[in-house]
DNA sequence: TTATGTGAAGAGTTTCACAGCA
DNA sequence: TGCTGTGAAACTCTTCACATAA
């Protein structure tokens, strides 16, 4: 298996894993890595991380291992997170504000850079949370394209929930991370991924 | 398949999605409802919804459908909501406080009972937030016993995190939702999600 | 006639084990 | 010899289709 075919959606999930890894790890000290390193690492097996990368090129020596620094930038590549990607948020409430804050705090994110906030509260229009600058809904088709905004983070109350994610899609989102608690649609080539603390809190209760 | 077998965690994952779907409903307007009926309201298919049900016991009748109320008291009960289940939290930053209050915010989440903060700065000691008390960091095993904690959510920064869990366990802790970027080792028995807002943009980022 | 419950088929994912190269 | 890359096997999960019961 040599040229980038269909991985699928769950090995995408773990690559920013071993990407972590890889960022964590001093590469002076550990110029080479192997699979059973990484995956000592991340809590997992040897074989699921050969297996993994095997999806998208031979990156490693047999016999040796992975340079550390070639394998992190080609998961960078990979997951393209060498260049720069434009990230909205639409809904500054507690927990809008305390993602863009915790974000913002960190470099290691740089590459995915929130560039604009939306909200329908007069009183927040136009303040700044972490140097981001808060716009009326309204106005969130043409700054969408203003900003080329790649990828939405959601968490706004859930009314007109499909509404306003079909205008991001037809404006040209191709990724959402929704906390909304709702069930919304995307279609084809546009992926959502949603993230419920109600809904996990509630399973989670069954193993208690 | 007729008495509680081996459901996969997967199904128990999406036992919640039916559960809201449920509350949603009026049971006066709608007190039968289809797999099908259910299946558009989440997303999913009508086989799957009666696959899932299905590892649990026999619900509905056939040619004719579920009882929604009678459903909604079976979900309920297979998930443990039908019982009050404490909830502890450690770490009350941006996000904790956050969740706290978004959690306070709604009766749905009345079985599951936030009843106590932990957090290692002494300014936050003694402070409540919607009502839940911040207890010092050194309290965790007296108060975990106290108050019968059986889920513990994680959203401290990424230091002495195994540690930290140990502890949690070796006290009775049964599940943790987890936010901090590190890679926890829990017992069997002891069930742990992790959402992590980083990783989840990185693989987001694939997509765009 | 309708919609459930469920085996069986199909699809997807993980694990295994070994050939092959440094 | 050591560790990768990868088919094939094993396992898990989803979909299908139909017997069955109301």
């Amino acid at each position: 298996m040599n040229r980038e075919r269909k991985a699928p959606d769950v090995v995408i999930r773990r690559l920013p894993l071993y990407l972590r890894a890889l960022e964590l790890i001093d590469h002076n000290e550990s110029p080479i890595i192997s699979s059973e390193q990484m995956a000592q690492i991340i809590g997992t097996s040897a074989g699921q991380v050969r297996k993994d990368l095997s999806y998208f090129g031979v990156f490693g020596k047999q016999g040796v291992g992975y340079q550390t620094l070639a394998l992190r930038d080609e998961l960078r590549r990979i997951l393209k997170l060498d260049r720069e990607i434009r990230v909205g948020l639409i809904g500054v409430g507690n927990l809008g504000e305390a993602l863009v804050r915790y974000h913002q705090k960190s470099p290691v994110h740089r590459p995915l850079q929130i560039v604009a906030l939306f909200d329908t509260d007069p009183k927040k229009i136009g303040r700044k949370i972490a140097e981001v600058e808060v716009f009326p809904l309204e106005d969130l088709e043409k700054r969408i394209a203003e900003f080329k905004i790649k990828l939405m983070i959601l968490t706004f109350p859930a009314v007109n929930v499909q509404e306003v994610v079909d205008l991001c899609v037809k404006n040209g989102v191709k990724a959402f991370l929704n906390f909304i608690p709702a069930s919304i649609k995307v279609p084809f080539g546009v992926k959502l991924h949603t993230s419920d603390v109600t809904l996990e809190l509630q399973s989670l209760a069954y193993y208690t």
